[in-house]
DNA sequence: AGCGTGTAGTTTCATTAGTAACCACTTTTC
DNA sequence: GAAAAGTGGTTACTAATGAAACTACACGCT
């Protein structure tokens, strides 16, 4: 495998951004030092505002927005796995939290007595109507720079690299 | 399993249209998405090729990588956590494991006594003369999809985006 | 030299996340 | 209507990660 372009060269970096290996340059790793920097930006806010975790205030999120909808005034765990797109066990450690908070209540479930229906409390209503709007806020601050096609172009670069990934996955390799 | 609309308006696999929440036009969570679904996927090569995990192909690759310098056979942990942007401890933990199955050898450095020089044995060059092509091969996959003009902007919007989260992390009221 | 401070490396501990086993209830089938 | 099979939810176990404490050596100072 000839790629002509490792010009190793392992020099000294002051920038504490740039870099000194082309490690820097791999793609992978700088998706994930974007993302860990978001992830860690984002997190800190919520910890810091409401003491909410991602998971968290994902939940709230879902839960407190999905307004329109008749008389759906809640979910089980099992919609918020789907809507969350989390694993059902971080959704049920999530609600567990929220609960003992008082921020979600779990009303009994007439269609099925398996699962419950989690619904905001009047406190956690409160919470909500801050959650999704510090969330869009730091969206918007994070792309302040970016103009309407830069953000266009990096949503769908994204969505096409995850696409591409579940492509590469399934043909072993 | 996923055929069921267990509430309101979960949406299908179809994109964008009406997904289940605007959790998945969130940028933080498409970024999140993608950059795991990519670290899964190199992660899973990487195991199945060589048993090896992130951290430690990323000690490989550096410690291998340094060609070209000429006496400089190898690096401190030191040097490594700066090269890899890792954590000392992670680096730590790797170096160990990477010795333990004797990919890497450590000689003492007779610069300093507190550390150690760590050299890739004749089998972990050997190793690492695949270690690099995979991950290279693996971004030209990745990419494969995306013309030159996209990958630029797919790097320079990442880098600029993480960039910003610095700004904005550091004044914070 | 001896003392204090700084740094490389290591270990320990707590937190987190993910997998698999498990229970309670539901649905299906006979 | 009872056994079998399936599903929502929960718990237990295990691996991964990062912070902080700790060890050993280095360097600067008087």
């Amino acid at each position: 495998m000839s790629r002509a372009q490792p010009s190793a060269r392992i020099a000294n970096e002051n920038d504490d951004s740039g870099d000194a290996s082309q490690l820097a340059q791999f793609l992978p790793y700088q998706l994930s030092i974007a993302s860990n920097a978001v992830s860690a930006l984002i997190a800190e806010r919520y910890r810091k505002r409401f003491a909410l975790k991602i998971p968290e205030w994902r939940v709230m999120a879902v839960l407190g927005d999905m307004v329109g909808e008749v008389g759906s005034e809640g979910m089980t765990q099992r919609a918020l796995t789907e809507s969350t797109l989390m694993d059902k066990v971080a959704v049920n450690r999530a609600c567990k939290i929220l609960e003992e908070r008082g921020l979600i209540a779990r009303a009994p479930n007439a269609a099925d007595g398996r699962s419950h229906i989690m619904v905001l409390t009047p406190e956690g209503r409160a919470i909500h109507e801050e959650v999704l709007p510090l969330a869009l806020a730091t969206e918007r601050e994070l792309l302040a720079d970016f103009d309407s096609r830069e953000e266009k172009q990096l949503r769908s670069l994204l969505e096409r690299l995850r696409h591409k990934v579940d492509a590469l996955a399934h043909n072993r390799s």
